[in-house]
DNA sequence: CTTGTAGATTGTCATGAATCAATTTTTTCT
DNA sequence: AGAAAAAATTGATTCATGACAATCTACAAG
């Protein structure tokens, strides 16, 4: 175990991103430690992959946002003496699986920056009945609309799995904004692109059956939530439900038929996709 | 006729929203000359109130943005020198019901002020099947997500009865935005209140049976959109449809059984709500 | 005046999808 | 490890909604 710690440890001082993780592994660790240790790469390399999540809490505790790997990109242009004013009003703070990060309705105190996991963003609806906008990832923030509407959050956040986040002082970070004007325009592309995903999932919700809803969703969560977990899909059906706004059971049902068709594997309550060709003619056949 | 125009000029000359008119004309003009002309207070300003789109359209040709009083709010904390810089830089422009103002997945060149008449913004999904995200009357912006996303139009805009816009210069306009930062907070407000009436539409439209949409949809337009024109609400039913989500013929259907209920009646095409508890209660029961 | 066209209306019908209930599997907690 | 709880599965049933077709109406163009 602990030569994930030494790969982890070295990760966060030369602030890697996600992506460069494996790269970074191959080239640099390689040599000097995983074969000294008898390890073979690609297995690491699997290992690490599926259990990032967890190393990469170990080393956000006490991080400094001048040093964290895993800020936001939209971070990158602020001077050392914004990231210290910035670090100096933020609180990191570990998420359990199934708990509320951000409630609906709740008034906002605190900009959130997302640094690991993964957690649903859901609108609740009248009786019980969620909508599930968007898986959320490192690295990115949450209740960005009402940010500059009235601080009230629109929309719940719950972690799907172990998660963590920074909570970040609003007044300080519209401080920030307010002062960088290379910033204000990230944050400002930051939410309009928001606003522009929310565009494509009406065309899905509105106008696709539910065999074109679950292929968007299935696309969806291979290429941009479990990228980078194997694209081992893992959520509960429930989960899956109210993000294509289908019930429980339909999920299940149409689950079985892609397996059948060897559209995808189920593996317990992992799901992989198989054939994503046929995923995209299933979403485009509507 | 002429009556009309006075009444107009005053208004433009005064620079009076939409929302104090009528106050105005009681207050101002009454005395002068509505009894002058031996017109009727109250019969004026029902005729104004119909047809105010085609007066407003007259002032508002060859307006400078600094005397105009359909701008936009936001443009209220301009300086006189950014306002002329935006006056310079703009082109007023009419278009007849039914044309396009924007095309979804067109450059965008220009911001776009909507300055009288109402319009739909739908986007256009695979085969045929539109939705609309919401009508638009002045004053408001047209494109606004694409702005600060990547300069393209991800919705389009038709003109719903005859509507002039004002096309402003992207780059002017997004110069004022970095060098007035009570107007780029403002600009971030209004994205922000897009992106959060999306929300409470996705609830609407994924979780609430035709019923409920119909109800939501007619109170928004009672209150919302033809609240300026005496709550008259004159939109087609392919319209409503595309509004709704829902068929053409399951929106006549349903509005037949609200017109016997008595909780709307219907004259010709224009749509009038009677018993506005009831659709509230209706959009509640989902 | 008449003719054409687009939109509105109405009823019927097929079907997609939710609900319900019963059973099995998996996960979690002690 | 074993019990309890939660989640997943499955089939049967019901209902809501969209699609189609035929007719009607109103307005515009010739």
């Amino acid at each position: 175990m602990t030569i994930y710690k030494e790969v982890f440890q070295a990760i966060s001082l030369h602030h890697l991103t996600n992506l460069s993780l494996v790269d970074y592994i191959c080239r640099e660790l390689s040599a000097s430690l995983i074969y000294r240790k008898g390890l073979i790469p690609s297995d690491l390399i699997q290992d690490v992959q599926c259990n990032k999540n967890y190393f990469l809490m170990e080393c956000l505790k006490d991080m400094n946002c001048r040093f964290c790997s895993m800020k936001s990109p939209l971070f990158k242009v602020l001077s050392d003496a914004e990231l210290e004013l910035i670090n100096c009003n933020k609180r990191h703070v570990v998420f359990r699986k199934g708990e509320i990060i951000v409630k609906q309705g709740a008034p906002m105190s605190h900009v959130i920056s997302f640094t690991s996991g993964i957690a649903k963003v859901y609108i609740e609806g009248s009786g019980d009945r969620n909508l599930v906008l968007q898986f959320i990832k490192p690295t990115n923030f949450l209740g960005a609309p009402g940010i500059y509407a009235d601080q009230v959050h629109y929309s719940s956040v719950r972690a799907v799995e172990e998660s963590s986040v920074c909570f970040i002082d609003l007044h300080v970070f519209k401080q920030v904004i307010r002062e960088n004007k290379r910033f204000a325009e990230s944050f400002m592309e930051l939410i309009s692109w928001d606003g522009i995903f929310n565009y494509e999932r009406f065309n899905c919700l509105t106008h696709k059956n539910i065999h074109g809803r679950l292929a968007d969703s299935l696309i969806y969560l291979h290429e941009k939530i479990f990228n980078d977990r194997g694209n081992k899909i893992a959520l509960s059906r429930q989960d899956m439900a109210e993000l294509t706004g289908m019930s429980k059971d339909s999920v299940i049902r149409i689950l079985k038929e892609l397996e059948k068709e060897e559209v995808i594997e189920n593996d317990g309550s992992i799901i992989q996709v198989k054939n994503m060709d046929r995923l995209i003619k299933i979403s485009e056949l509507s």
